[in-house]
DNA sequence: CCCAACATTTTACAAATGTTAAAAAATGAA
DNA sequence: TTCATTTTTTAACATTTGTAAAATGTTGGG
């Protein structure tokens, strides 16, 4: 198992120590493409860590779906709302792919947290990251229109584009699928 | 210090013996209104918690500035992007109001964390409620038009309302300043 | 009090995006 | 392959929001 966490980008973050330590709490499991894994209305007990699949978070509204994150192999996927106020919140995450990832319970990982300094840091490393990266996206939403940020999102992460519906990849960027057509159809 | 610290709801999160840790690198500074406390293009050695006043982070584009965060009593204060991979980043921060500061150097603090499991646990519980919040921000932009998330403003922050300059209010909702003026004109 | 600087609102018009519905294209199972 | 289902595109039109500029309102120093 430790072998294969080191081939993930984000335990490279951890001391050989810290990750057998995470090994031990680690389960490898499969999932098929649309496996809700973390469901808004409950508090979910696992934190995971994806190895090779992608997945998108969403929240749901009265008519409509918003896709506000994708991952991809080596992405952390959990409910920072179930984990931080133990309560159901806004996140659904499902895969839409048939995916591989290390599971750890968490509580248990709560519980290391608690109990072992760099762990610790390295979880206020993860938050930060994806904060960063929430922040910036905000930002964009204003500075740049939606053929930016589709341009953007095409050099960002050209794998996505390719594997994941349009409808989703609209909804990220913060417009109607029929907008995006609109913007795709410049470039052909 | 001591006991200034234990008014300000983000230190009851920590035991006595932590915030004592942390009052002993803590300073209470004032600054004037208008002061710009962090700087994108450099890289801040402060963090800072208000004691009390306003601030506003933005970011600088070519023909204008987005404000994407503000910053009442309580609240920290300082660049993720500094903090995290030590390079200049898209923050600055401006204080709107006279303020009065809780002033930690940034290595200290850093160094804190490495040393402290308390306050690892609280760093980043300190960034993860941030993420939640930026997150919902974000989902509610496409979710919400703009008199929704203007609504949504005054209720959950209306002393803001009062002490900050509505263009600063509009490009925080993501708006132009002219659109929130339509906004605010339907309610007279 | 008056003026200058700055903030906010208003107006007219332009551009971007949303809505609804239908057509075309792609996908997957039998 | 073929058919049914789903996804994506296209079209026409409505609505929202943006832009630029002028008008009005506000504030603080002299």
């Amino acid at each position: 198992m430790q072998e294969k966490l080191k081939n993930i980008e984000i335990f490279s973050l951890l001391s050989e120590d810290a990750l057998s330590l995470l090994a031990l709490h680690c389960k490898l499991v499969n999932h098929k493409k649309g496996t809700v894994l973390i469901h808004a209305e409950k508090v979910e007990p696992y934190f995971y860590i994806l190895e090779s699949g992608i997945a998108r978070a969403y929240s749901d509204g009265e008519n409509q779906q918003i896709t506000f994150w994708f991952g991809q192999a080596g992405d952390v996927l959990f409910s920072y709302n179930s984990y931080i106020n133990n309560k159901p919140g806004y996140e659904n995450i499902e895969l839409l792919e048939d995916s591989t990832l290390f599971q750890i319970n968490l509580n248990t990982l709560l519980k290391l947290y608690s109990e072992h300094l760099e762990l610790a840091n390295w979880g206020r490393k993860i938050a930060e990251r994806e904060l960063i990266a929430t922040e910036k996206r905000l930002i964009d939403r204003s500075f740049k229109d939606a053929t930016e940020r589709y341009q953007d999102f095409i050099n960002q992460q050209p794998e996505l584009v390719k594997k994941v519906a349009l409808k989703h990849i609209a909804s990220y960027l913060g417009v109607t699928q029929v907008t995006l057509s609109r913007i795709r159809a410049v470039y052909k």
